[in-house]
RNA sequence: GGGCGAGUGGCGGAAUGGUAUACGCGCGGGACUCAAAAUCCCGUGUCCGCAAGGGCAUGAGGGUUCGAGUCCCUCCUCGCCCACCA
């Protein structure tokens, strides 16, 4: 069988690299290389192995890595492990292994399914967030932020899963379910602790439009931060007596102020009732005696739904009328205030105005309580008519009913009525954001230990930095319930206060895995430091990334994450740029052969280590580069493998007709080869594999049909093939009699004259329809062109009888006459 | 409801406004073989035709252009993201 043997010479070059430390940076750079930092997304190291989705990004950077090596660029491409998280925390509690154990276990078994793939990572660089000698950098960030306002503490309505027992940030929450166990979310009053990332909302959104990521990425974040322009409007005054619960302070005739939100100013005189948030601190004050039995009911059954809950009942606008009313800022009109749960308390001010006629949900609310609908826009002049009988109109227009403001458009309306409302003194034009700050405790145990200690005198205190890592104690209880298991840790627990030395009990919460991986990327570039997270200038020689590649789903968390924490170190002057992530990719998911989402309860699973044991790593590689485009989702076919597989075979057959260097040559070798050159160097950049193994395959072909080859179009050719298939390409490489590494060779060039063919075929179209080609010499002119083009039998078939209007000629593709 | 993508052979897919279907899989035929596998060669959108050649075809319909898969408009379908954000 004219086969190469996979299972031996793969594993020999593997040794062969790890012997030499072939991924590791050198240093130096050829003139005028820069060096470049190319970073996968680490893989969290799960009991079931690397995925074929983690060695399509793997390998396609590997591709890149290799590639610019071979130009002269000392490139950083490292890898590590997300290590801590929930699954062998879980694994824990089922079985009684230690997450330490189990996640050992999997880093071992990615490691040697990694080196199995031939990938050229920088293993002296490999890192894990797990090891104490990371997370104690982890820890030394928490407190940096700490001492800087970055990390406080706050009791807010937090999201809570029950599945999990833990609470989770916002970004965890899909669907209003938990991202990792699909519970159902409820809310809760929790004490927590928050990183202030929403004090970078702004910068975090202007940053994204300076970086090259794809549109979709960009999109997402710009809508996660969600920023909106309005004005915070007060609705002041009351009638009538007011009572709160037991205990609630009683509040007096006039003295309460409700600050609405809206982004619809110019609707202010449309307002018809003022909506509380069930949660709303001014519920109780506000509620009347005769009210506070259904408020009070009302409140308990909102307070009982998962947001989920509160999403999907959204046709249904249910509330209940606190008895008491507020005066309309402008026109002193009295509004009756409401609660209901379609008011968020966490967004805004906890409050809106409800102007039914142009507000969808004010109309279904006020349809259901026979609220007021007042019609204070008009639809722009040429459009029809709208019909309050049936919706709100919700589009811009020209105000009507509303004062002194008639005639305007809804744009100059938003800006004068808040001129208005702003010279009254009753609000102020505000920003709002969808993001809040970010939830970083977690009640587990693997995870980065929060530093901080409780002080019965002292109350919170950081642990001293010289005192970190807090470790984490190896002897708990992994059963969860709702408390961190480290709390009845007492070794752990019980510690001196910081600041006097008194009895203290250490933070028992864990950090979210997200602070863990939002600055893995700085420790690669001196990731054996003990003196700092870093060395300055490691970090201004690798940061930031050049290219980052990863799965999509990581769209609002990781990356915002990691890109608010670039921020605030470098306000905090650790780094000197911003944006952490240059350039980014994001890889598609590879399906399982039925096209569905590959899952173990779905059996449709590619386990790459039986791949690479039938069709050997290079196979497995191309097949990966070969099936589509990076960035989209592709069912896997193990049957184009095989065609891979074929290919690769083919150029191994090849090296037994390759000529000595003396030998004749064969002039449409080197075009082709110089061809692919161009094509395969183009799309390696372009990170469009699949089209450069499409043209190696054309090259082999070509090359194929000669009964030798010459030896210096075939090196070349190696070349290219060795950065999708290294092993392979080393094998053939040595075969040939080189003694050094081809990777230690330059990446091959191309001449443009190679590129010229002594004859071009032209298609020769008669009024836009093809009719023939010809074959000529590129460089003919137009006329002579023309010329062949109309003595051709069947093209002058089509002219006979017809006048020439025109002729386009395209230089060396394409003619068209147009005839009547 | 809002936003962003995408619809091309039997399948994965290719195509700076310029010969649509490259490359690979699969399939059909042939060579080699006692035979098979492997390998190699030829063919393979669809309809008409012995052929030469022609008609039609990139989700549907319109438009711009000498020329449209590609640009513009309308619609359909699918995917992803966000979503009671005031």
């Amino acid at each position: 069988m004219p086969s190469y043997n996979h299972l031996e010479i793969e594993p020999k070059w593997q040794g062969r690299w790890d012997e030499t430390g072939a991924g590791k940076t050198t240093g130096k750079s050829s003139d005028g290389k820069d060096p470049l930092y190319l970073l996968t997304m680490f893989p969290y190291p799960s009991g079931s192995g690397l995925h074929v989705g983690h060695v399509e990004s793997y390998t396609a950077m590997d591709i890149v890595a290799r590639k610019k090596r071979m130009e002269g660029h000392d490139v950083l491409f490292p890898i590590g492990f997300d290590a801590f998280g929930l699954p062998a925390e879980n694994y824990a509690i089922k079985t009684g292994v230690h997450p330490a154990e189990t996640t050992d276990k999997a880093i071992g078994n990615f490691r040697r399914q990694m080196k199995s793939l031939g990938l050229s990572f920088d293993w002296s660089r490999e890192l894990s967030t797990a090891d104490p000698a990371y997370y104690k950098w982890t820890q030394w960030m928490f407190l940096l932020f700490y001492k800087n306002d970055l990390a406080y503490r706050a009791k807010a309505p937090v999201n809570w899963c029950d599945g999990c027992v833990t609470v989770l940030a916002n970004e965890q929450v899909i669907d209003g379910k938990c991202d990792r166990c699909s519970t159902v979310v409820v809310q809760k009053d929790l004490e927590q602790w928050f990183f202030r990332i929403t004090k970078y909302a702004d910068r975090l959104l202007a940053g994204i439009e300076t970086v090259d990521w794809p549109e979709r990425i960009k999109t997402m974040q710009k809508n996660w931060i969600g920023r909106s322009e309005g004005v915070e409007v007060e609705f002041r005054g009351l009638k009538g007596e007011m009572i709160g619960e037991p205990g609630a302070e009683r509040v007096h005739e006039a003295e309460f102020s409700i600050p609405v939100f809206t982004t619809r100013i110019d609707t202010l005189f449309g307002v018809s009732y003022i909506v509380l948030a069930p949660e709303h601190p001014l519920v109780d004050a506000l509620t009347t005696v005769e009210n506070c039995e259904a408020v009070v009911a009302y409140r308990d059954q909102a307070r009982k739904k998962s947001e989920l809950e509160r999403t999907q009942l959204e046709k249904d606008k249910a509330g209940v009328f606190t008895g008491t009313y507020a005066k309309h800022p402008l026109t002193g009109e009295e509004v009756p205030i409401w609660i209901s749960d379609y008011v968020l308390v966490n967004y805004g001010t906890g409050a809106v105005m409800g102007v039914p006629a142009h507000d969808d949900r004010d109309y279904l609310f006020a349809s259901k309580y026979s609220l007021p609908v007042h019609q204070v826009i008009a639809p722009p002049a040429g459009m029809p008519e709208h019909d309050f009988a049936s919706a709100a109109y919700g589009d811009a227009g020209i105000l009507v009913n509303s004062s002194t403001f008639d005639g305007l458009t809804s744009a100059e309306g938003k800006n004068m009525i808040a001129t208005a409302v702003e010279s009254a003194g009753k609000g102020k034009r505000v920003t709002n954001y969808h993001l809040r700050d970010w939830l970083v405790s977690r009640q587990r145990y693997w995870g980065a230990p929060i530093p901080m200690a409780w002080c019965e005198t002292c109350g919170v205190q950081p642990v001293e930095p010289s005192a970190l890592p807090v470790l984490l104690p190896r002897d708990v209880d992994f059963k969860p319930t709702g408390k961190s298991p480290l709390v009845d840790s007492v070794t752990f627990h019980d510690v001196v206060c910081p600041k006097c030395s008194g009895p203290a009990r250490r933070e028992s919460d864990t950090m979210d895995t997200f602070v863990d991986s939002s600055w893995y990327y700085l420790r690669y570039v001196d990731s054996t430091n003990a003196e700092v997270f870093a060395e300055p200038e490691a970090l201004k020689q690798w940061c930031p990334v050049d290219l980052y590649v990863g799965g999509a789903e990581h769209a609002v968390m990781h990356l915002l994450y990691s890109r608010f924490f670039a921020y605030a170190l470098h306000d905090l002057g650790y780094l000197d740029f911003e944006e952490p992530f240059l350039k980014l990719r994001n890889q598609g998911l590879i399906l399982g052969p039925d096209g569905e989402k590959m899952s173990k309860s779905r059996g449709n699973v590619v386990n790459p280590d039986e791949v690479v044991e039938q069709y050997g790593a290079d196979a497995l590689r191309l097949y990966e580069m070969f099936m589509g485009p990076l960035e989209d989702a592709k069912p896997w076919d193990t049957s184009g493998i095989v065609g891979v597989r074929r290919f690769l075979d083919k150029v191994w057959m090849m090296r037994e007709r390759v000529e000595g260097a003396e030998g004749r040559r064969f002039e449409g070798a080197d075009r082709i080869v110089h061809k692919t050159i161009k094509k395969v160097s183009e799309d390696i950049d372009a990170m469009k594999f699949n089209t450069a193994i499409s043209a190696m395959m054309i090259c082999a072909n070509a090359l194929q049909t000669a009964e030798t080859i010459p030896r210096g179009a075939y090196e070349s050719f190696v070349k290219l093939l060795a950065t999708f298939a290294p092993h392979l390409g080393e094998e053939i490489w040595h075969d040939l009699g080189n003694a050094s590494s081809v990777f230690d060779e330059a990446w091959p060039t191309f001449d443009e004259a190679m590129l010229v063919d002594d004859l071009v075929a032209i298609a020769v179209q008669v009024n836009g329809k093809l009719r023939g080609t010809i074959q000529m010499d590129p460089s003919s002119n137009e006329k002579d062109v023309q010329d062949r083009a109309m003595a051709t039998e069947n093209v002058a078939k089509f002219l006979e009888g017809t006048e020439i209007v025109k002729v386009i000629y395209v230089p060396g593709r394409l003619i068209n006459i147009v005839v009547k």
